[in-house]
DNA sequence: TAGCTATATATCGGGTGCCGATGTATCCTC
DNA sequence: GAGGATACATCGGCACCCGATATATAGCTA
């Protein structure tokens, strides 16, 4: 799983949000790092939707701009948590190897 | 940057190695979890190679099949360690989030 | 001796996912 | 009325990965 298509699925932990909100929220989280370009966002929500990880929660019109709300399902998740356990266990691995063979200076 | 990319440096902290041995040792770090496919490897490694994050050591021929070892060099050091610092935090607060919006069971 | 596995590298075609650009539309502020 | 924020959609191109295929040596075994 890529960045972006993480920072989605945790932008939706909690409350489902819609396309927009998620990217501010994937913004925020990330403290700046990470923004979501439309054609990634509307792509990733498009293809989680349809393996089941999200679903569209509801839609909604505010202010003649119309919503649409998506929420986190099971399998996303679980997708979630998998994938942040083996980022753990990688950056683990990189900081222990860099550690060990740090660049030795007294 | 992604999983193969990033075990390729790993692989390389504190040693020198030749494509295949980055190859076995990036399955036996990762508990044989991260198996790199021989397109991806070499790619991978000329990409890298050429970008500057690695650089040839030596070649050598053993039993008649030649080696081309590999050093990790600076910039990939450091890209090794934003990257592991990266996937850190976002793992973080993936788990994080995961923990204060956990399935409410009892 | 023929076949399989392991070692070792190279290349090609296809697929996935990201990204910038562009387009549509509404609303607010200056 | 121009620009910016909100909100979504789509398209082309790129980076990277991956499986397949190829080449070559060596060891084991049936």
């Amino acid at each position: 799983m890529r960045e972006p298509t993480y920072f989605i699925l945790l932008a939706l932990v909690g409350e489902p949000l819609h396309g927009y909100a998620i990217a501010q929220k994937a913004k925020s989280l990330s403290d700046g790092r990470v923004t979501l370009a439309a054609g990634t966002l509307y792509g990733a929500l498009e293809r989680l939707a349809a393996s089941g990880e999200i679903a569209v929660d509801r839609e909604e019109a505010v202010d003649g701009r119309k919503r649409r709300y998506y929420r986190l399902d099971e399998s996303g998740r679980n997708a979630l948590a998998a994938e942040a356990k083996r980022m753990s266990s990688a950056a683990r691995l990189g900081q222990k190897a860099l550690r060990n063979f740090g660049t030795a200076q007294a």
